[in-house]
DNA sequence: GCAGTTGTTCGACAATGTCGACAGGCCGCC
DNA sequence: GGCGGCCTGTCGACATTGTCGAACAACTGC
C-alpha cells in the first residue's frame, strides 16, 4: 500500500488552516473548506483536541491552534495530571497488594517519582517523592527506559553504576532485559538497586500507545516474589491491572465538565 | 463514534516521541515503543514525512523531527516548489485553451501570482508574475477565499474596491459567491476588475485536500464566456483537468530520486 | 562468507473511519 | 415571545481504509 493514511494527511491539512488562520475557526468553516462533511471534519477535529494540538473556545465552540506545541523539548504530559488521575488507582493497588505504591515519570534516563502511596500496615516508612530512580536499576526506571529509546540512547557502559552485586552493569545485559520488558509488558527489580528489596513495574500508557509513566509496587524481596525469584502472580496481575486502569483514564481526557 | 481516531492518536504519539528524543530514532525503535508492527509504523511515518511533520536521514534512514513546524505563522507550501510543479501542465493549458495562464498563492486576502504562461498567439501581453489580485474581483481570488477562510476573515465592505460596475462590493453577495464557488469547484470573474476582461480559475489541492494555490486562464469576456454569459464548457472542463494533474502532482511528493 | 539485523513493499482481511441523517441548543429576526 | 434558520455534536450502517503478517533487498558485524 504505497500510499498515505488519509486521515493525518486530512488532519495536517487541517492543522495547517488552523495555523494560518488569525482567528477560530467554526467546524463548518473546516469542513467546507477542505471539502469534508462536518461530521468527518468533527471527528478529526476531537481527536487533535484530545491529543492536545488544538484547543476549543468553550463558549464559541471555535477551534484554535495549539499553543506551543512541538517546541524543541515540548512539555510532555503534564506530572500534576497524571499524579491526579492515578491516584484513584494507586490506592486500591496499595490496598490490594499490601505494598508501597509508587508513580514514576521520565526524566532523562531516569525515573522521577511523584506519587507514593504508603504501605497499609503501620511500620515506618519514607515517602520519596520528588526522588530520582535509576533507570537502570529499578523497575520503574527499566520500563520509562524500555518504552523510551530516546532516554537509552546516552547511557553507556560507565553510566551503569552499581548499587549492588546484581544491579545490571553492561549495556548489552540491559538492552536484553529491555526488549523483554517490552514483551512482557511490565518490569521487575530483586536487589538491584538494595539487597533486600524488590519491584515489580508496568507502563501507563496515554492516547496512541505512548508511554507518559510508569507505575509498580516495591517491598522485600520474600514478599515481591517466591523463593525461585520468579514475582508472585497475584501481585504482578495486580499491577497490570492498576496500569491498565489508569491508562484507561488517560484516553478519556473529557476534561471540564 | 463516541472515539477518537486512532491513526492519528498513533502519529501524536510517534511525533511526541520524535520531540523528545535528542537523536534520530529507527523504524523498529519507533514500532517497539509504541507497541506496534514496524510495517504499521512505518506506514504512519511515510505519512508524516509526506506532510512535512518529520524528517528522515538519507543515508541512516532513520526519522527525526520536522524542523520550525507549526510556528505562528508557519510556512505553507514553498511557492518556488508550487510553481515548478505547475509548469509542467499549465503550458499546455495555455495552448489548448488559446488563452494565458496563471498560477498564484493566497498572500492574506488577495492572489500573488507565481507563475504565467503567455497566450499562443502573437499579440502583445504583459506577464504580471509578483502581482497581487483582488481576493473579491478576481477569479483566482475568489478560489483562495473560498477555501481559506482565514482570509475572508478580514474582509470588511469598505475593503471590497469596486473596480467595475460589476465588482461584488457587499460582503453578502461575496459570501454567498464564495460558497457557490465551494459548491462547484471553480470560479468565474468577468469583468469584475476590468470591463473586457474574463477569467476562470480552479483550486490545487494539496495533501489532504487542502487548497495551496490556483489556477486560471483570463482573456477577452467573449472568448471565455458565451453571449448569456456562462463560461464556456470546454474552457472550464480544460482548466478543471489541469487543475486536477496539478494536484495530483502535489499529492506524489517523492522528491530526490 | 553468513547470520542477524535493518527499512521497505505487497496483499488480504476486518477493523476502522467515513458520511448521511437526527437531536439539541443558540442566536437573531420577525 | 415565539419561530425559523443555522450551528455543533451524536448515532449507526456501510464500505473504504488502515492494519498486520510475511517476504524482499540492502547493510552490518561477527
Amino acid at each position: 500500500m504505497p500510499g498515505s493514511i488519509q486521515s493525518i494527511e486530512r488532519a495536517a491539512a487541517i492543522l495547517e488552516l488552523l495555523a494560518a488562520a488569525p482567528v477560530p475557526l467554526r467546524v463548518s468553516e473546516i469542513g467546507s473548506a477542505v471539502q469534508l462533511p462536518r461530521a468527518t471534519a468533527h471527528g478529526i477535529l476531537r481527536t487533535m483536541l484530545d491529543v492536545g494540538w488544538i484547543e476549543q473556545d468553550r463558549v464559541s465552540g471555535k477551534y484554535l491552534i495549539g499553543e506551543g506545541r512541538f517546541a524543541p523539548g515540548g512539555r510532555q504530559v503534564d506530572p500534576n495530571e497524571l499524579r491526579a488521575r492515578s491516584m484513584n488507582w494507586a490506592d486500591p493497588l496499595a490496598a490490594r497488594s499490601g505494598e508501597a505504591v509508587r508513580v514514576a515519570v521520565p526524566e532523562g534516563p531516569a525515573a522521577r517519582v511523584i506519587h507514593y502511596v504508603f504501605r497499609p500496615d503501620h511500620s515506618t516508612q519514607k515517602a520519596d517523592v520528588g526522588a530520582l530512580l535509576p533507570g537502570h536499576a529499578s523497575a520503574l526506571g527499566k520500563v520509562l527506559l524500555a518504552f523510551r529509546p530516546s532516554a537509552g540512547q546516552a547511557l553507556t557502559d560507565q553510566a551503569l553504576t552499581p548499587y549492588t552485586s546484581r544491579t545490571l552493569t553492561t549495556r548489552s545485559r540491559l538492552t536484553s532485559e529491555l526488549a523483554q520488558v517490552r514483551r512482557q509488558g511490565w518490569a521487575v527489580e530483586q536487589g538491584e538497586r538494595q539487597m533486600d528489596l524488590a519491584a515489580l513495574a508496568a507502563p501507563l500508557t496515554g492516547l496512541g500507545g505512548l508511554v507518559v509513566g510508569a507505575v509498580g509496587i516495591h517491598g522485600a524481596v520474600d514478599r515481591i516474589c517466591d523463593p525461585n525469584g520468579v514475582p508472585r502472580p497475584r501481585l504482578l496481575a495486580l499491577v497490570q491491572e492498576c496500569s491498565r486502569a489508569i491508562g484507561r483514564e488517560l484516553h478519556t481526557p473529557r476534561t471540564q465538565a
